[in-house]
DNA sequence: GTCCTGATGTGCT
DNA sequence: GCACATCAGGACA
C-alpha cells in the first residue's frame, strides 16, 4: 500500500478546533524513530478547547505543563498521566488560543507489532506502541519524526459523534469524533446507538 | 459481552 | 495529599 503521505499545511491546524477534530479522521499519522516507522488512520479525536472548557488542561490558565498549548498550531502537546501513559494531542488555533484535538485511536496501516490486531485502540496504547513520548512535546507536525499525511483518493469517511470519554467535568460537549463502525476505535459503549448532532456544523450554522 | 480493580508519576490544590 | 484526557486482567453473565 503505498501512499503519498506528505505533511498538511500549518494553515490546516489553524481553523477552528472542532472542524480539525473532523478533519483529523482518515488522514495518517506518521511517526519515524531511526529505522522504524509507524503509520496509522486517525479513527477516533476528541476536542479539548480553552479556559473556560473545564476538560481543557488550559481551564487553570497558562503553566509550563500547558504552555505548548498557547503556542503555535500544527504542533504536538504530549503529556504524561496516570503514572504510565502520554497522550498526543495536535495544537490548533492561533497562538495565545489555547486548544487541542487528542489522538484517541488509530487504525494501524504499518509498521505496528502483529500479536495485537488493534495496537492503537486508545490514546495510551497508541504512544506506546509508536515509542510517542514527553521527547516530542512541542514538536512540529511537519517534523522528520512525527507528523500528519494525506493520502491521495481517500474515500471520505463516515463520521460519528460523542461526548469525550474518560473525563467527569464537561461531560455535556459532544466533541468526540469518530469513525463509525471501525474496529480500532477505543470503545464501543452502550453510546455506540446514539445519534448526536455534529457540533461541527451547529458552529458553522450560528457563524452563517 | 459487562463491571471492577490495581498499577503508577506528576502537577496541581 | 489527591485527582487524573488509561489499560489489562480478572470475575461474572
Amino acid at each position: 500500500m503505498e501512499k503519498d503521505l506528505g505533511p498538511l499545511p500549518y494553515s490546516f491546524y489553524c481553523s477552528n478546533t472542532l472542524a480539525v477534530t473532523a478533519n483529523l479522521l482518515g488522514k495518517y499519522l506518521v511517526r519515524q524513530k531511526g529505522k522504524k516507522k509507524w503509520i496509522g488512520k486517525i479513527v477516533e479525536a476528541e476536542a479539548y478547547i480553552g479556559e473556560n472548557d473545564p476538560a481543557c488542561h488550559a481551564f487553570r490558565g497558562h503553566t509550563p505543563r500547558t504552555s505548548v498549548m498557547y503556542g503555535e498550531p500544527g504542533h504536538a502537546y504530549v503529556y504524561f498521566t496516570y503514572g504510565m501513559y502520554f497522550m498526543l494531542n495536535v495544537v490548533t488555533e492561533q497562538p495565545g488560543s489555547p486548544a487541542a484535538v487528542l489522538i484517541r485511536a488509530l487504525e494501524p496501516v504499518s509498521g505496528f507489532a502483529l500479536d495485537d490486531p488493534r495496537p492503537a485502540s486508545g490514546p495510551g496504547k497508541l504512544c506506546k506502541n509508536m515509542e510517542i513520548d514527553k521527547t516530542l512535546n512541542g514538536i512540529s507536525f511537519q517534523s522528520k519524526a512525527l507528523w500528519i499525511g494525506e493520502a491521495e483518493n481517500e474515500v471520505p469517511v463516515k463520521i460519528r459523534w460523542s461526548p469525550r470519554i474518560g473525563i467527569n467535568v464537561g461531560v455535556e460537549k459532544i466533541w468526540r469524533a469518530y469513525i463509525f463502525g471501525n474496529r480500532s476505535v477505543s470503545r464501543k459503549s452502550s453510546e455506540q446507538h446514539a445519534l448526536y448532532p455534529s457540533p461541527f456544523e451547529g458552529q458553522l450554522l450560528r457563524n452563517r
